[in-house]
DNA sequence: GGTTCTCGATACATCCACGTATCCGATACA
DNA sequence: TGTATCGGATACGTGGATGTATCGAGAACC
């Protein structure tokens, strides 16, 4: 993927990665609009001109950012799926731990968990501003929902169950649900480690026995 | 409600409401964080002196602009309500047909529709960062939901039905499943006149015989 | 009809972020 | 070790948004 006769020097590597860091601390503090690109540089430990020789406009930056997190959480995910497959959780609510075990793949870290659900909110309004954004935006998303479906589906399958509706529609319920929940939260203040019980209600809801 | 004996005057109740005008046509076309006081001024026909002469800041423009539109999404369903109540709509899915009315009354307007869920989304993201604002908005926001849930309910028991789960639990997926499924289609460009086949699914998964 | 006060307009000073053009040190390569 | 290129630093000019202090017209009140 990406271009292939480009190579890009480690150095010029490194720096695009702690910029891209920084602007992540940054653009969860401060938000993505509100944050200056000075702050991220100074985060980063770099000045502005190190930041224009690396990335065109914030917009770049942004998309690289969420280029990359999507790709991280790709890969959580796909080890999550690994790690479930076999051998199933508890025998418990199998579902809903499972649930939530591949619910914490995507969003691993309680810490950066708050950081990112607002950052994947702004994400989405930049996208909903900027066409040109907004199509790479929605490619990333899709895919990752897509892997969401496969992974669920294969999972469900294991378990023995299904989804008493279409796997996608399961998907976007379940999604919405989980940021609607998350953002409620983060509102009241309730530092919940569960991502509510919304998310619970709602598998009870669609999952059946196969 | 509010300060009693703290008379408006009328004139400059006609400028607080021509501001507030401005501000949403603005907000929605360039960005709460974007727009410029001076863009909104502008919009409204004012300068600057007349704003700081009405608003101390963006802030409280934006807390009286959630208000306002709060309180008329409040007045849309009561009288939505009203309608539903006695004689129920068509018997062909009359839960459907019912949701989305009640649905069509918060958010009424297809063009607004667009406009609004944006800036909805824009309005938590203000809130999510300033906990002052998060207070006053979350509020505003609870009250609203509250009278969903009533609505719904009373709905419910004149329609003989009831919902599989709480019906707070019922309002938050509702929702949730709503604004998910009006940003992916925003995102993807398909200017569907209904809310998603999304909402359906969900209520078919929601509703059950009383 | 005159006086007072309200409210929006005008003008000003400040600040901050942006993007660019240029420079200089370090690294790679011979 | 000498040289060329790469990549980040420095410095500059610019534009736009903010908030405030002051002014003047017109409405309200007697």
């Amino acid at each position: 993927m990406a271009t292939p006769s480009e190579t890009i020097s480690p150095r010029r590597e490194r720096t695009r990665g702690r910029l891209l860091d920084a602007a992540f601390d940054v653009f969860a503090r401060h938000g993505v609009q509100a944050a200056s690109i000075e702050a991220v540089c100074e985060a980063a430990g770099f000045t502005r001109g190190a930041f224009y020789s690396n990335f065109a406009s914030k917009e770049e930056l942004f998309l690289a950012l969420t280029e990359r997190e999507t790709r991280a959480q790709l890969t959580a995910l796909e080890a999550a799926a690994v790690n479930l497959g076999p051998d199933p959780v508890g025998a418990d609510a199998p579902i809903r731990d499972a649930v939530r075990c591949v619910l914490a793949a995507v969003m691993p870290d309680p810490a950066a968990k708050q950081s990112w659900s607002v950052m994947a909110l702004e994400f989405e309004l930049m996208a909903l501003r900027d066409p040109q954004v907004a199509t790479r935006y929605s490619a990333q998303q899709r895919r990752l929902r897509n892997e969401l479906v496969d992974t669920l589906d294969r999972l469900m399958k294991d378990l023995g169950l299904r989804f008493a509706v279409g796997s996608h529609d399961a998907v976007d319920l379940l999604l919405g649900a989980f940021e609607a929940g998350q953002r409620t939260a983060l509102l009241t203040g309730s530092d919940d480690a569960r991502p509510s019980t919304l998310i619970e209600t709602l598998v009870d809801l669609l999952v059946t026995p196969a």
